[in-house]
DNA sequence: CGACCAGTTGACAGTAACTGCCAACTCGGC
DNA sequence: GCCGAGTTGGCAGTTACTGTCAACTGGTCG
């Protein structure tokens, strides 16, 4: 990885356009994952994955920016989504159990293929550069996230305890989803809750 | 970023090589600092380093493997000396002082340079790369205060709490050093202290 | 229906960060 | 002085990306 530039999603409507390059998009992300789970994402040169798809290499980094991002897309997109239903809790929640139902509810939604999800979740944690890569953008969830919280925390301030207990929360959500990939995904997101559950609980006494 | 691949400091004893060594690597560091803070790092070039500094290219990327690592050198390290010292605590200490005291020694000790230290804090803050490169040392740092946290906090599993903690600890830390740089580094380390702590507060309710 | 235009694609040639290899060197002991 | 282990520097390669531009494609307007 070398620089990061933000693609831009044009967020165009329900053209011919629109469709192809979501189809697109998908071919490529099927085989980068299959290669990568076989060879290993380091091994897998990105020639490989352009012969394979089809693409040419030019649109293939248009679309994702990043090797890393043919499998951590769309991860930056759900932190907002978890920031703005964090916004929509009732205010008098508890912020741990609000930063809870947020996560959920966004790992709900995007749990459509449950089964990629996992792959993608492995091959993270025993690939450094991925990472690394997703450890940058747990950084953007906290960013999108802190308003929200702070907004909630009210008080002096509030910003600098939304900041602290933000980046917590993260590291307990890490902190499961290593303990649920370790045992192996079972019971899909039930489980997760309760590792995330009992993080907290360990880390607040 | 592309591969992170160790290179093992060679530990020799006090010969005329290691103090060669020592010598043309702080020279290089200098160099890539000066550079880095005025041009930033990504518009910065391996060339224009080792132009600037006499080594060659090839022993440039011996010494450091990466260019993330010419500013990172020695986090590891770091990170294994806060194990050693979380070990050394009494064990009747709670385990957020005991963390805290580790870190703090760990800070003094190589606060020689502190100058450095907070150009450096400053160059990670404002560079991608840099931030998620650290975040993998960070991650190297939790991976070796777990198992001194998880004998001391004994139990049944002691070893995934003891992750939920060092995860949550190391993120009130980096809030903290967040803010201690947003603040301008005032006042050395213990500003930098208060701010964990205030940062561990409002975690811990 | 056909010209037109905004947006998209793919080929090409670059750049920058690494990595393997090997010949030349240098320190330290004999 | 000289030998051998360990080190360095140059060179050529590989891989991930980036800028540019000509060719294309789908929708729109006359």
């Amino acid at each position: 990885m070398t620089h990061a530039h933000e693609v831009t999603e044009p967020q165009v409507a329900d053209t011919a356009w629109s469709r192809a390059r979501a189809t697109v998009m998908n071919e490529v992300v099927d085989t980068a994952l299959r290669l990568f789970s076989t060879q290993g994402f380091d091994a897998t040169t990105i020639d490989q994955i352009v012969r394979e798809s089809g693409v040419s290499q030019r649109s293939l980094f248009r679309y994702f920016g990043t090797k890393e991002d043919i499998v951590l897309g769309g991860v930056a997109e759900r932190g907002e989504r978890a920031a703005a239903l964090l916004s929509g809790r009732p205010p008098s929640e508890d912020p741990w159990q609000a930063l809870r139902a947020a996560f959920r509810a966004v790992d709900e939604k995007s749990g459509d293929d449950r089964d990629r999800a996992l792959r993608v979740a492995r091959l993270i944690t025993e690939t450094p550069a991925l990472q690394a890569a997703a450890a940058a953008k747990h950084q953007r969830w906290q960013r999108a996230l802190v308003p929200a919280m702070a907004a909630r925390l009210g008080g002096a301030d509030a910003e600098f305890e939304a900041r602290a207990i933000v980046a917590a929360a993260l590291a307990c959500l890490g902190t499961a989803t290593e303990a649920w990939i370790a045992a192996g995904g079972l019971e899909g997101l039930d489980a997760l809750d309760t590792f995330y559950e009992r993080a907290v609980r360990a880390v607040r006494r």
